[in-house]
DNA sequence: GTGGTCTAGACCACT
DNA sequence: GTGGTCTAGACCACA
């Protein structure tokens, strides 16, 4: 498993990590999660940390807990606009700071292609 | 100006304003910035603040800064180097996160360029 | 404790005695320092003071701080190198000035090894 | 000519080189130095600049102004002491930095024997 | 508890 | 005029 960065808040990059295995699918809908202390063992944080994730979590509606049974995934259909709304914002977030940097829209596609699909050092 | 968001520091807003001036060729190489005292003006904010944000862009090779005289621009090659390698870690983010969410090359490129040419949030 | 000389920032002096501490083996590798708070109340400083010295000696790569934790040093094999480094520095120095001054090598080697061994002031 | 370091004042940085091109001969004693525009247009700095090196050099007792005929050199006596001066300083302040660093006598003599005499890279 | 950021205001050295 | 440093004190996010 990769180390956290230090820049960014571990809570936050746990949820990252987490609401990206939800949408790749490899956690289905409905299904529970790792209790707060697997899960704490399982990525050597605190806890806390990972009561921080799940309240995060749940308030973006990705999951609900239930009291005594634990944390679940919510419904396939909300999963998907999560699905959606992720890229959708990774995309935007990209757009607006290359346009900063001045670069034309076609220079966007462009360098996304040759990043994509072009050598090692595109 | 736009205000500032409570996300981020604010220094490193500012740094991230100025990078995307230079790079954007808003600002000429060798050119000298305005004082921090400006500068603390402009943004509203503390001149320490600006004095880190200068510090910080020296640090990143993007200024470079004379006692007594103030904080010029470095050359235009180290602009361009900056340009290639602020679009590049853009782009690398975005396509991290999308291939960790499940998305093929294809949709990734797909979607970008739907996001650039079609829909409403074009 | 001596006190700080007033020719160099106090966040610098604290920094090489640190630095010295460390690579003269009185700090353990992966040992946690004292909090930004204890050290100012050590040094007699502001926790800012401390601070700086702090993120300085991380950008260095001699500690590494982890968010609401602490600071902590790093690992046997960067202090060992940075051991080298920092005494390959003040011997080039030594070097680069006494060749300014027109002293030949033997006659420098002749001047260390007096200082050293021989004299009042050895 | 070296371009100046940032991290110390450039009149001292002249200072320095102009005191150790006395100490190796260069400037022979009671020569009469350029004036202070000369001198700053050969260094590339403002005149004041020179003018704070010429007041620390007759401070330090390396030079003597004369009214209305320029700055001159002392006598081949004080020179004499100020090389010797220069260089127990230079080598003082080795060997207290690397006994900081927990090197012994032994080790300091062999480093420099090393730095002299070794290799490209010792 | 930890470090990080920001402000206000001061003083200083340098050019 | 310039930037650099330091203090005092505040607030905040994180673990």
């Amino acid at each position: 498993m990769e180390p956290f960065s230090q820049n960014e808040p571990i809570y936050r990059q746990i949820m990252d990590r987490l609401c990206r295995a939800v949408v790749r699918g490899n956690l289905v809908p409905g299904e529970r999660l790792p209790s707060v202390r697997e899960m704490a063992v399982e990525f050597g944080v605190n806890p806390n940390t990972i009561s921080r994730v799940y309240q995060e979590l749940e308030r973006l509606g990705v999951t609900e807990t239930r009291r005594g049974q634990g944390c679940f995934l919510t419904d396939a259909e909300r999963i998907a606009t999560l699905r959606r709304e992720l890229s959708r914002r990774a995309i935007d977030r990209l757009l607006t700071e290359m346009a900063a940097m001045g670069f034309s829209r076609e220079e966007i596609l462009r360098s996304v292609s040759d990043h994509l699909f072009g050598g090692d050092n595109p």
